[in-house]
RNA sequence: GGGUAGGUGCCCGAGCGGCUAAAGGGGGCGGACUGUAAAUCCGUUGCAUUUGCUACGAUGGUUCGAAUCCAUCCCUGCCCA
């Protein structure tokens, strides 16, 4: 069943496309039947990120359309490590914790894709890159590559100075393998991912046309990015996860609410469902005003990664604790027996702060906040007068809020 | 395998016997200004704290004293094979 709505229009419109391989062809294909595509994620974490969810985006836009996701873990690509656009070597990873990561990641994806009544696929080509035998994927695939072409590719150029392992340097081939197994298994014949994988794409799309003679199609995504071109998705911490084991939904919430004047309309119309002429009414709002799209952005993006509940709650929280009113919704930490002992030794213990010489800094630039009083004295020590109800409300910076539970 | 240039803090990058926990920049953090934004400005950025510990690829050595000198080893780039 397909939508009315070209998906290729859709993804055009919201700003996703980057490169596409002959456009009116896949425009066409989109619009006259259901199309089985796929998108591969590497293993490299136990969390998808910020970076992997636009790709889902696209994933969902797509089976909204119609056509048929097949997700697939790098379960064998995640051995070698995709070189594409980096300037380091991956670590090696255990088989353990491939397998682990590909697991988790499944989990997540779950809750992106339908994947009931055959809608979507989830496969591991590890199933099938394990198996292969060096001299048979040598004659049966390394003949239709060649060398020259493969250097000339974008995704290497970081790579020149650094140096390029032969290892790698056979990620192109086996992704491209994928590819074909897919389109040979599944009846595949488009592969989506971000931009950085285009080289890889382009690579499965000749093979299989050599191989089988069947055309077969390519579209990258943008990569998130801000305005001035640097990563999004950065935290302080790291990558912005979509585990919420990892980054809580109040901080995730926080991190889209946080985000800049001139990203808002890209993230809105890249993560989040919003019809196009809310997106657009939304991020034309100026001055302050666009705190109220801010807003909206924040909750959509939290309610898609972890759902409506959490991102109630955390919409809840956020406004409670900037407002002032209330610190019921706030981050709590459990704090037993804090009374008595040194705030630095307290907050040290509980990760609040990486370390006491931190945690000096803070007091000595005023960074540290209890209960709406500046710590000055670096040996402050907790007396009961700091929880009055058993809590005590502590402000790092302007605006990490934590709630210190004493029992 | 031969020649050569290197491996410095989160990253880039100076230092080339003591004044070096290590210039400078980026990033991060804090503050001011604001709109829980950006830009800007200021401060700060190993850990422990009252001169203690750990750090300049690894291990030994020379020295009163080494990131800086020597030896061996490991790793990387480039050129040659």
């Amino acid at each position: 069943m397909l939508a009315e709505k070209n998906v290729f229009d859709t993804l055009s419109e919201r700003g996703f496309i980057a490169q596409c391989t002959d456009e009116a062809e896949v425009r066409k294909l989109l619009g006259e039947k259901s199309v089985t595509f796929y998108i591969g994620f590497d293993p490299t974490a136990d969390s998808l990120h910020a970076g992997h969810f636009i790709a889902l985006m696209v994933m969902a836009h797509m089976q909204r359309a119609g056509h048929r996701p097949i997700c697939l873990v790098g379960g064998g690509t995640g051995t070698v490590g995709d070189p594409s656009g980096r300037s380091d070597l991956r670590k090696v990873m255990t088989d353990e914790i491939i397998e682990h990561n590909c697991e988790c990641f499944k989990k997540q994806i779950a809750r992106f894709i339908d994947f009931s009544d055959g809608k979507a696929l989830m496969v591991n080509n590890g199933d099938w890159l394990r198996k292969l035998g060096y001299i048979d994927l040598l004659r049966e695939v390394g003949a239709h590559f060649t060398v020259n072409r493969m250097l000339a590719a974008e995704c290497y150029k970081q790579r020149w100075e650094k140096g390029l392992t032969f290892l790698e340097f056979n990620y192109m081939v086996m992704q491209a393998y994928d590819f074909y197994t897919l389109n040979k298994n599944y009846g595949c014949e488009m592969q989506l991912g971000g931009d950085d994988q285009w080289s890889n794409i382009i690579a499965g799309v000749e093979l299989t046309r050599r191989k089988t003679g069947r055309a077969c199609y390519g579209l990258t995504n943008k990569l998130l990015t801000k305005s001035d071109g640097s990563k999004m998705g950065k935290t302080a911490g790291g990558a912005l996860w979509l585990d919420a084991e990892k980054v809580s939904p109040y901080d995730f919430y926080q991190y889209w609410r946080n985000i800049d004047d001139a990203d808002v309309k890209t993230c809105l119309s890249l993560l989040t469902f919003l019809p196009m002429e809310e997106v657009n009414r939304l991020s034309s709002l100026e001055g302050s005003a666009i705190n109220e799209a801010k807003k909206i952005l924040a909750y959509e993006v939290t309610k898609l990664v972890h759902g409506e509940e959490a991102a109630k709650g955390a919409e809840k929280s956020a406004s409670e604790i900037f407002s002032g009113k209330s610190t019921e919704n706030m981050p709590a930490v459990e704090t037993p027996g804090a009374v008595g002992k040194k705030l630095l030794d307290v907050l040290a213990g509980e990760k609040i702060i990486e370390s006491k010489a931190e945690g000096r800094r803070l007091i000595s630039q005023n960074g540290l906040t209890l209960n709406d009083e500046k710590i000055s004295d670096p040996d402050y020590i907790f007396t009961d007068k700091d929880f009055p109800d058993g809590a005590a409300v502590l402000r790092k910076g302007k605006k990490k809020f934590y709630k210190l539970v004493s029992k």
